[in-house]
DNA sequence: ATGGTAGAGGATCTA
């Protein structure tokens, strides 16, 4: 048997977020760790801070917006950025500029496939972006028709930017008519769901109000503000080893604390 | 009260 735990964390930037990231690596322990918004171009990712902790990275990011990463103590190899062979052309549409920023990147760790991703923000219903997302959404579901097994350990792990459902949020009326809440959203979830895919954190935790995500502003944190929009999708594979998880609200506590906390989850292979 | 804060960049845009 083999224990691997993995963990998810949109940090934010992470070159404001570096020294919060090597001390919460140095007490979580993770195996993997799967970032978004690094907000850093490649050649400026940190590699030798993480390989002094123990981990191997790969990174997709482009400096400004956005960037994803995973980090991992237990091997990396076969990387991929992005869509890879369903990639779009370039900038025919805007779901094409979207589909090409830098919001994917997939490794095998040890005996699991990983894939980090930061799903669009969508902003608005009435905003383009809000398509957008939807199709960005429809891509990975099509990507991963084209480029992975259901019956094999893998793990989605990411800020999904959708709330699964109304659990998942502090309360469902404030929600109304906005983004991460949507039954396009969800049904879009859903069909990733419907490839083959569990969402880990259910298999723990059947209640409501546990939250990875609250707003910098107006206190939400402390009044528990928050939404459930952090994830992982796994597969049955893995899904049937899982034997424990927690969202670590301490990460967000402090000083210069992302605006989101870690997800980890164990799995005994 | 459509507010509030944080990050990047160097004026606003994004979340």
């Amino acid at each position: 048997m083999i224990g691997v735990r993995l963990a998810t964390w949109n940090v934010n930037s992470l070159n404001a977020r570096l020294p919060r990231v090597e001390e919460w690596l140095a007490y979580a322990q993770p195996d993997v760790l799967c970032m978004q918004e690094t907000k850093l171009a490649d050649a400026a990712f940190p590699t030798m801070s993480f390989a002094a902790l123990g981990y191997e990275a790969a990174y997709h990011g482009d400096g400004r917006w956005n960037g994803v990463a995973i980090l991992s103590r237990i091997g990396l190899t076969d990387v991929a950025e992005g869509f890879g062979p369903t990639a779009p052309e370039v900038g025919a549409t805007l779901a094409d500029e979207v589909a090409a920023e830098r919001r994917l990147v997939t490794a095998t760790c040890g005996p699991v496939r990983v894939a980090s991703v930061y799903v669009p923000n969508g902003r608005s219903l009435d905003n383009a972006q809000y398509p957008a997302k939807l199709d960005w959404l429809a891509r990975l579901r099509d990507w991963l028709d084209a480029t992975a097994a259901p019956d094999r350990p893998m793990a989605i792990c990411g800020d999904f930017n959708i709330a699964p459902d109304d659990r998942d949020v502090y309360d469902p009326s404030k929600y109304v008519g906005t983004t991460h809440t949507s039954p396009a959203e969800r049904e879009a979830l859903t069909a990733l769901l419907s490839w083959g895919l569990q969402d880990a954190f259910r298999l723990v935790y059947s209640q409501d109000k546990l939250f990875t995500w609250w707003d910098y502003r107006a206190g939400d944190f402390h009044s528990h503000r928050g939404m459930r929009i952090d994830l992982m999708l796994v597969t049955e594979a893995l899904g049937k080893t899982v034997r424990w998880g927690l969202i670590d609200r301490n990460a967000r506590k402090g000083k210069l604390p992302s605006d989101h906390a870690p997800l980890v989850m164990d799995f005994d292979l």
